[in-house]
DNA sequence: CCGTATCCCTGACGATACTG
DNA sequence: CAGTATCGTCAGGGATACGG
């Protein structure tokens, strides 16, 4: 995995970055909003933008980021920078508070990786004998 | 705070252990179910009956406990115990498996009581300038 | 490109009632 | 005491359509 801390602009976020078996999609955190989490983890690298964060999040439609990111934003995690420019253009980016959040989403992301398969496998022991 | 380490089953749950504000609610984690982060917490210090997690829960009906604990019991995280009594008596207790997760809960309450007053003071100044 | 507004459906959760 | 069953309500989240 690349160095997160320093911010490469042209790194483009990994598509499949939230499988629906991620152990990052099977425990996010909840800080006001479910999403939180997979945005901060997009964000951890440095800005993006809006149509950047849709992929990853596989959102079809932009109603769910833009709600994420305003509830994000009123909650002092993220920035919201947007750019006089043609075609527009808005960065997203997290704050210090934000930041600190990174550490929890990474301990979680451990964990998942670690037990994630014993739990599905109790799971399906005990739901699907078949 | 006592040591929940060790088991001491004379210890009372402590009614108010989640208030609406309380860390533990603003950040729980999922796992297959959203109440689980709090049941953990409640077995934390050891077995508990059925109706011991119910007021910490503030589950004024028994169908969310017992939902939450039949799903954790399937995920591995928790094992239910019947004793063939009178008046019955059932204990709940987690598994290894289950035990994993209490760092991250630990973690996650840290973090709130660090950073919760922080988030809720950008949403207070975002959401009500008044 | 960057969103917002609306509809709609599903799944979570509370209340009520009942059983072993 | 320890649950289960059923109902009603409501917010979350997807699809569609439209505006800056």
């Amino acid at each position: 995995m690349a160095d997160a801390t320093a911010h490469d602009r042209s790194a483009p976020l990994d598509p499949d970055m939230f499988h629906p078996l991620c152990p990052s999609s099977a425990m996010p955190f909840r800080v006001g909003d479910k999403w939180s989490g997979m945005v901060i983890r997009c964000l951890q690298g440095g800005p993006r933008r809006f149509g950047e964060l849709r992929v990853p999040l596989k959102a079809v439609t932009p109603k769910v980021p833009s709600e994420t990111l305003r509830a994000m934003e009123r909650d002092g995690l993220v920035t919201r920078t947007a750019y006089d420019e043609n075609p527009p253009r808005v960065e997203y980016a997290l704050t210090p508070l934000g930041r600190t959040l990174i550490p929890l989403l990474d301990a979680a992301r451990a964990w998942s990786e670690t037990h994630l398969p014993a739990l599905l496998a109790a799971r399906r022991a005990a739901g699907q004998p078949a």
